[in-house]
DNA sequence: ATTGCCTATGCAACTCGTTGCATAGCAGGA
DNA sequence: TCCTGCTATGCAACGAGTTGCATAGGCAAT
């Protein structure tokens, strides 16, 4: 279980209620590890029973009230524990590889299309990462040691998404390679 | 539910019984989509009952018998039409992403040891791949569509762990750079 | 006026995946 | 001899994650 712990890590860097967080998920932390609404909520209130984090109920004008949740010191507590825990390999689950060996039975040219879009969505990934370094860490000499991991996590990801748009390239060309030498 | 269609790739490729798809999936197509006994007993159940494969009682010598599984004319066809839809993106579930930031909050030298260890695993696995690159892919200019296509999906993962160890060397650098600076 | 979207939280039902255990015969080593 | 491990399948219970729906007020556009 370790969305308790993405969910500390983004309260400790700002605290924020289950709506928001949820949309923290869906963008900056989501790239590394997602949830949904109904596992947050669930989650946070778990973890005030407890004690991990402390709820304010907040009253807002034309609005729903919120309850904005920090972490506590117990949060905190149980993060410098799980850091110091070992964690097992994550499981994979890549499914266009999947598809990439099915279609050695199939027409390898009914792929392409498929491929290209996901190129496509890998781009825009790392164009969105770029812009974010450019806006959220102008100076790259001058960071505090928070900024320094958060931007060390940045560039797993741009190179994450670089090694994968030449991969797909690759894919890309072997597909039309099998395509042209045995039209179906 | 992807399983399914991996299992027939996994049988086109070479017919087999639950408990050899299980040890097939702890080896090589496990390194893009992991699988257990149970997952597999389960869902091979379901598609024989969907007429996806088709099994045969093999008695043996010494050893329980054994439900040999092989992929049918409506799996194949299932699977055609799999590749044919668009699947989404892979949800990310990246744990030492989250630790990394999480060492913000805590002391980031208590992080090394353990990011050495995941750079460890990932150097064996690239040693694995290409171990089993020589082994199955002697000729590398003779290869039909099928080894065509596994290959590409190997060069991928070894993309992967390549990537992966320049990034954790990245990590490894920051984190003891960050230890120096402020010792606690 | 109505429609649709945004904030904000939550219930209920479901599927997916994991873990622990059970059976059962055979092989190999201490 | 006993213990461990391998082949081979399966049940039962649990936990994690998804999906659909509900509430409820405010805002903006058609």
């Amino acid at each position: 279980m370790a969305l308790e712990h993405a969910i500390l890590v983004s309260l400790l860097e700002q605290p924020g209620s289950g709506y928001e967080l949820a949309r923290r998920f869906d963008r900056s932390i989501g790239r590394f590890w997602t949830a949904t609404h109904q596992q947050i909520y669930r989650v946070l209130r778990r973890m005030e029973a407890d004690g991990w984090v402390a709820a304010e109920e907040v009253a807002q004008d034309g609005r729903p009230d919120k309850k904005v949740y920090s972490a506590a010191e117990a949060g905190r507590a149980a993060l410098a524990g799980w850091l110091r825990k070992p964690v097992e390999p994550e499981t994979v689950r890549h499914e266009l590889a999947v598809k990439i060996r099915a279609a050695a039975f199939d027409d390898p040219a009914a792929l392409i299309s498929e491929v290209e879009r996901h190129r496509e969505g890998h781009a825009a990934l790392l164009a969105r990462y770029l812009h974010g370094e450019q806006r959220d860490f102008p100076d790259l000499d001058a960071l505090d040691a928070r900024q320094e991991l958060q931007h060390v996590v940045l560039r797993g990801g741009m190179e994450y998404e670089r090694m994968t748009l030449a991969w797909l390239d690759d894919v890309l060309a072997t597909l039309r390679r099998l395509a042209a030498d045995r039209p179906s």
